[in-house]
DNA sequence: ATTCTAACA
DNA sequence: TGTTAGGA
């Protein structure tokens, strides 16, 4: 199928699918037209793409993960155990990120409660 | 009609 | 990512 079906059958915009390719997530073929060619394989690649995004992995990081992730249900099955380290790593990271920014936000609120008064 | 690349009020 | 120009 060419890039428009795969558009419609995943939700996904052409030119989403496009950066997907430009970041080595998908690896279509080329009909001498210049014109991509999907396999029916890459909807369900794409739906994994889209569920590692949603988690925050960069593509770089999709990249490595995507042939070591079992495609089952609507989940997802990390295989290989590097995998589930990195992912566990991940969640940290995630995790010192929700730490900074609790600490903004309560740096915002000093201010915004010193509105008023300070006049 | 569709898709392609490149580029940005 | 959207969008559009300019081609095939």
């Amino acid at each position: 199928m060419r890039i428009g079906e795969l558009a419609r059958r995943t939700g996904i915009t052409e030119r989403a699918l496009r950066y997907y390719e430009e970041q080595g997530l998908l690896r279509p073929e080329r009909r001498p037209s210049g014109y991509r060619v999907y396999g029916d394989a890459d909807v369900a690649a794409v739906r994994r793409i889209r569920i590692l995004l949603a988690a925050g992995l960069s593509t770089a990081q999709i990249t490595q993960v995507l042939p070591c992730v079992l495609d089952d249900d609507g989940l997802l099955a990390p295989l290989c155990p590097e995998l589930v380290d990195a992912l566990v790593e991940h969640r940290a990271k995630i995790d010192e990120a929700i730490d900074e920014l609790a600490a903004t936000r309560a740096n915002l609120d000093v201010i915004i409660s010193a509105e008023a008064r300070s006049a």
